[in-house]
DNA sequence: GTATTTTTTTAGGCACGCCTTACTTATTAT
DNA sequence: ATAATAAGTAAGGCGTGCCTAAAAAAATAC
């Protein structure tokens, strides 16, 4: 039996392809596989036998692929991290979207399960609670741009201390 | 000229596990690393004569393995991504420190430079201001355990009307 | 219905990074 | 000093994942 953590990076981005490619056009071909992924055609095929040999893809040479039951399951779990991911590096982080998506693509395959999981949770806080959390705009999107400019702050206090040394 | 961005993960492995190893020992021997790693010692040999002919290390057969400063710079910054990445994951996901450590370990190769830089701002931002950002014990851990216990919250509102619907 | 084009597959090659086995060089103990 | 042990190297293998070039199959055109 096969499990999400047993596919390498490129399996996760071959079904991922599949599943985004099957959702406009109700089955891929390696053509498109191919060029969703910037490889070449004959790279495709081999992955293919592999997802087909994992029962996670139906394949038979020049045919058309789909995911099956058992590859949706995974492919989708794949979607999530990244979404998940990008939203996080978008909502928290102020990255900007298509700069959040190429980082989530490279990251989304050595991100542990748990991890993600508190990013969406964390993520969920923020949008949630915005007060108790941080909105991008007044805290710490300011904070990037200005510095603290609590006048009481006592961290502040420390660090100007510092500064007047090195003036000295 | 050789940047780190030349170097594949098993590479920056090799130079951060040295760069620890030095820190406590003076020098690295083959050995250490391969324990350090849990790779064969045969298989260590390799990767440092790369490394050494990259002018990363010094390093000659049965010698004492030291870094140069080339590469004493470059397993800086990636022991600084390394740290950046659990400080992060501890402050402010709350993540326990060594499942933090495990995931850096996994993750750190794959974060672009610019994300890093972001993390390392927003875990600086929670740290210095806890009231603007969210301190773990009474913002993200509370809401972790507990969800959202604002009675005025709009997003709430919203969901306690949908929970109604579902259990009429 | 054959010819042309497109798509897919096969075959063979390369780089990486790890492994094992066998060998060489150093160190340590007696 | 030499035998035993530890440390390091060389050579060859394996799996992954990509490539190119060329053959085979399918789709399309005439």
């Amino acid at each position: 039996m096969v499990s999400i953590d047993d596919l390498s990076a490129s399996q996760e981005d071959y079904l991922e392809a599949i599943f985004h490619i099957s959702e406009e056009k109700m089955a891929a071909r390696a053509k498109d596989i191919a060029k969703y992924l910037d490889v070449k055609a004959s790279s495709v095929t081999g992955a293919l036998r592999i997802l087909g040999k994992h029962e996670l893809i139906n394949y038979a040479p020049y045919d058309l692929i789909t995911l099956t039951d058992k590859g949706r399951v995974i492919a989708e779990e794949i979607v999530y991290r990244h979404r998940a991911l990008e939203k996080f590096l978008v909502k928290v982080l102020g990255i900007e979207r298509e700069d959040a998506d190429a980082a989530a693509c490279k990251m989304e395959h050595h991100v542990p399960k748990a991890i993600i999981e508190r990013l969406v949770k964390y993520a969920e806080y923020v949008d949630h609670c915005p007060r108790g959390g941080v909105s991008w705009e007044s805290g710490f999107g300011y904070y990037c741009k200005h510095g603290c400019t609590d006048q009481d702050c006592e961290r502040c206090v420390g660090e100007m201390e510092i500064q007047s040394q090195k003036l000295v």
